[in-house]
RNA sequence: GGGCAAGUGGCGGAAUUGGUAUACGCGCUGGUCUUAGAAACCAGUGCCGCAAGGCUUAAGAGUUCGAGUCUCUUCUUGCCCA
């Protein structure tokens, strides 16, 4: 038999894949979008994956008649190109500039279905100067500020860190102990859109619960009220916030943050200057804050507690209070959050319990806070009412005394925009000799980075460039400063969905009619690990604009959304313990393995995410030379479910070839094949077959099963190779045969394609019509119960009602045995599927 | 510590959503072909049993004519938040 060449048709194919696109005008529109890639140099087999997986569903939509969007760019604005930079002693641009072509060239040779006519790069002037425009919009509407907030100051990279950017209190990429530094900095005031963006999380139908559920805890949403402390030496309250007014009487002491407008009386004292010192070293997590040893400054200031007459509270400044929670104070109740009890204990303040936790220990006793449900105790008027009950009952009475107000906070925060580096968006806001701080005049966009930078000093880059940060105001021509921090680019991936719907557009960030027909996304498809901040961000993007921008009608981004698993593979150990490449590794049997060069013994570790650190990568551009992309599309889909993990096997990626190869030699076969007699009654059933696999890879493929699908094609390819020469017409064969084609162009587009025009067919693109009336006609397996135990199964005529099956069950030889003489008391009948005849013994 | 998933052969996994458990693939075993190997093809492959048959979806209970699927308890693993 001749063997495929997949080389040579994945290039031919290829060539028409890159002019060709998939819009079908007169169709209804399908957005499909696959998060854009990270240009780092070579594609990996994550990206396959996603990609993969993309294609399968905007193929197949367009085969539907969709009128169908898909297109790809690049998130090409970030740190490792400064750091490629730096070692290798070349302007970050020229480095990404040359990975993206590189990506790119290895994306087509998977046979992607990507109009590569919208391609986006956000590190383009031609994007960033849209997404500086957008921000001075946002900048208008209200929706950015400048604040001096402590941030996570990572001190290797010499930037600010986002909170989910700080793991276990390090840095994610330098793993350095991060710091709390004072920075002014720039904010997208996301919070304004809390309520909203977790309230439309339920319409959100077409998102995974897990990923509504983390949003959701996210943003974080809690009832709480604001309550005024009297301080008899102050001519001020103190105004905490607290989520648990519940246990009001159990409080013991209150806690300030040493940014507190109090902590003014004693910021000339020595002490205090060193106590403050010591806050900053913690990070501003709540992990960070959590785990951190609490310290705290007395103040020798004492509250009187609102509720318990003569009763007074010491007054501590607090490492574990920020200022950015509620209003930097709250009061310590150590029976019942950890942070307190932990407080007090090094204090020796007193526990006093407040909810019940049907223990017998008393507050001194207690080894930790107690968190949980429990009925109040030791709290007057709130004594055996559970929490929520007392919850409202205390903010009640709070507000009839006029002593606080309830409220709702967010856990969610401000998003901190600014960064201390070269390769980023710059941000359009100068600044005036008076002070002042205004937008740059959208006349003068695109704010473009210098390209000659020293990126080798430490500090921030643009601030450290002779001349670039020098202007002047456009209204008054006087000379400014351009503000040198560049934007997170977690901005640049917040739009570029929308820029996809008109990229050559030069005027505007996006077109308004073009993004209300192509907008939202109908398939969104991306890595879980994506599901709080990305997607957060975009959602508040979506709605930004439309507050800004009236003729935009969407207000979510993504309709739908899948999240895939990761691609891992075993992990590989010397027996020094360094970490072994899959090609430095041959494996004996399944848990042996010897080093390729000596021949010493490795060690097998468990089946871990692909990445560098691992050594457990394989190169994709390898596997699609050696195999051709369509068998590593095919056995990147065929092995898990898309949504879970998948574990990259050789042998696996090998037999997907080689089923590829069988299907190649079943067509050649029914090319070439003689007229032989038919049989009409065996050919309608075999076409019946074979239209009902039609319908189930049709449903595999709407459910995101391709492993399913996959696995139906292996069925219909032994199914049709022992059908192939029992009495059916080469007539029907071939239209068979092109139906199967047609069902794997989007899973093995290159060999469909080629297939199918080795069979002649005329509509390559239209998926076969699944005809319901003859999966109607199809026979059913009636299943013949005994008490329970199946006994039989029957071959039968669709819709047969229960005397008709009767009937049948009586003239089954198997069946039958168990029936005859013994009464039957009850049977149980559903149609099409069972029968179950409940028999005394 | 809290929340959410999930647990099915040697392995990845399927099961029309309460109706034949183990589809399909990998691996393994045997065979045909071959000087040999590879490839290809054929057969077998949950457990017990010679067989008839019985047992089996982490463990245990419950609901049901019927449970991998629903409910409860326990154990284990993973993810997110702390």
């Amino acid at each position: 038999m001749e063997r495929v060449n997949f080389q040579a048709i994945e290039k031919k194919w290829q060539k028409k894949f890159h002019t060709s696109n998939l819009y079908n005008k007169e169709g209804k529109k399908f957005y499909c979008l696959e998060m854009f890639p990270y240009p780092s140099g070579k594609i990996h087999m994550g990206h396959v994956r996603n990609y993969t997986i993309g294609d399968v569903i905007a193929r197949y939509k367009y085969l539907n008649g969709f009128n169908v969007l898909h297109p790809m760019g690049w998130d090409s604005f970030g740190l490792p190109a400064e750091n490629a930079a730096r070692q290798n002693n070349l302007n970050p641009e020229v480095w990404t500039k040359q990975n993206i072509e590189m990506m790119k060239q290895q994306l087509k040779m998977l046979g992607l279905s990507i109009d590569w006519d919208l391609e986006v790069s956000t590190c383009n002037k031609d994007y960033y100067k849209h997404q500086q425009e957008l921000f001075i919009d946002f900048y208008k509407q209200g929706l950015v500020s400048k604040k001096e907030t402590y941030v996570n100051w990572d001190p290797i990279e010499k930037t600010v860190l986002a909170n989910e950017q700080v793991i276990n209190g390090k840095g994610w990429r330098s793993n350095a102990v991060v710091e709390r530094k004072k920075l002014s900095q720039w904010f997208f005031n996301i919070t304004k859109f809390s309520d909203q963006l977790l309230n439309d999380l339920d319409d959100l139908k077409g998102w995974p619960d897990k990923v509504k559920l983390m949003q959701k805890n996210w943003i974080g949403k809690s009832i709480g009220c604001e309550l005024d402390f009297k301080v008899k030496s102050l001519s001020k309250n103190i105004r905490i916030f607290t989520t648990r007014p519940d246990t009001i009487f159990g409080a013991s002491f209150i806690a300030i943050s040493s940014d507190h407008e109090i902590c003014k009386n004693f910021s000339d004292k020595d002490d205090f200057k060193l106590f403050q010192k010591e806050c900053s070293k913690i990070g501003t997590t709540e992990e960070a804050l959590a785990n951190a040893e609490k310290i705290g400054y007395d103040t020798k200031l004492l509250a009187e507690h609102p509720f318990i007459k003569d009763k007074k509270l010491p007054i501590y400044v607090a490492n574990f209070v920020l200022m950015d929670y509620g209003n930097g104070a709250i009061f310590g109740c150590p029976a019942h959050d950890q942070r307190d009890f932990d407080f007090a204990k090094k204090y020796k303040l007193p526990i006093i319990k407040v909810v019940s936790d049907n223990k017998s220990l008393t507050g001194d006793q207690m080894k930790e806070a107690y968190t949980g449900e429990g009925k109040i105790i030791n709290s007057d008027f709130l004594n055996d009412l559970d929490i929520d009950r007392a919850k409202n009952n205390i903010i009640e009475k709070i507000e009839k005394k006029k002593i606080g107000t309830k409220k709702t906070l967010f856990r969610l925060k401000d998003w901190g925009i600014s960064r201390q580096r070269y390769w980023g968006c710059p941000i359009p806001m100068i600044y005036l000799e008076d002070g002042s701080v205004v937008p740059v005049d959208k006349s003068e966009l695109p704010i473009t980075l210098p390209e000659k930078i020293d990126l080798n000093s430490s500090g921030n880059p643009l601030d450290n460039h002779p001349s670039w940060k020098k202007t002047f105001h456009k209204k008054t021509g006087k000379p400014a400063i351009r503000e040198t921090d560049t934007l997170d680019t977690f901005v640049d991936s917040s739009w570029y969905f929308l820029r996809f719907c008109s990229p050559k557009d030069e005027k505007s960030p996006f077109n308004d009619e073009q993004t209300n027909y192509w907008m939202p996304v109908d398939q969104y498809i991306g890595g879980i690990e994506h599901a709080i901040l990305h997607l957060l961000y975009s959602r508040f993007f979506m709605k930004a604009i439309k507050q800004t921008n009236t003729k935009i009608k969407c207000s979510e981004p993504f309709k739908n959304l899948f999240t895939q698993g990761m691609v891992c593979h075993e992990t590989y150990k010397d027996l020094k313990g360094n970490w072994l490449s899959p090609e430095e590794v041959e494996k004996i049997s399944e848990k042996k393995a010897i080093k390729k060069i000596n021949k010493t013994e490795v060690k097998i570790g468990p089946s871990e995410s692909m990445s560098k650190s691992k050594k457990n990568t394989i190169d994709p551009e390898i596997m699609i030379k050696q195999y051709g992309a369509d068998s590593v599309r095919w056995f990147i889909l065929s092995d898990s479910p898309p949504e879970k993990d998948v574990q990259w096997s050789d042998s696996g990626v090998v037999s997907s070839s080689k089923f590829l190869q069988k299907i190649w030699n079943l067509n050649k076969l029914i090319i070439d094949k003689d007229e032989k007699i038919v049989n009409e009654k065996k050919q309608e059933i075999f076409e019946k077959n074979i239209n009902l696999y039609v319908y189930k890879i049709d449903r595999a493929i709407n459910h995101f099963q391709f492993n399913v699908a996959i696995a139906n094609f292996y069925e219909i390819y032994r199914y049709f190779n022992d059908e192939i020469n029992k009495e059916i017409s080469n007539k029907s064969l071939v239209s068979c045969m092109i139906k199967i084609m047609k069902l794997m162009i989007p899973f093995t587009p290159h060999l469909a394609y080629e297939c199918l025009t080795n069979l002649n067919c005329k509509n390559l693109n239209q998926w076969p019509k699944i005809d319901k009336n003859i999966i109607e006609s199809t026979k059913v397996k009636m299943v013949v119960q005994i008490n329970g135990k199946t006994r039989d199964v029957l071959d039968i005529k669709r819709n047969l009602d229960e005397t008709e099956v009767n009937i049948l069950v009586k003239n089954s030889i198997k069946a039958k045995k168990y029936i005859t003489d013994k009464t039957i008391i009850k049977t149980i009948f559903v149609k099409n599927k069972i029968i179950n005849y409940i028999i005394k013994n």
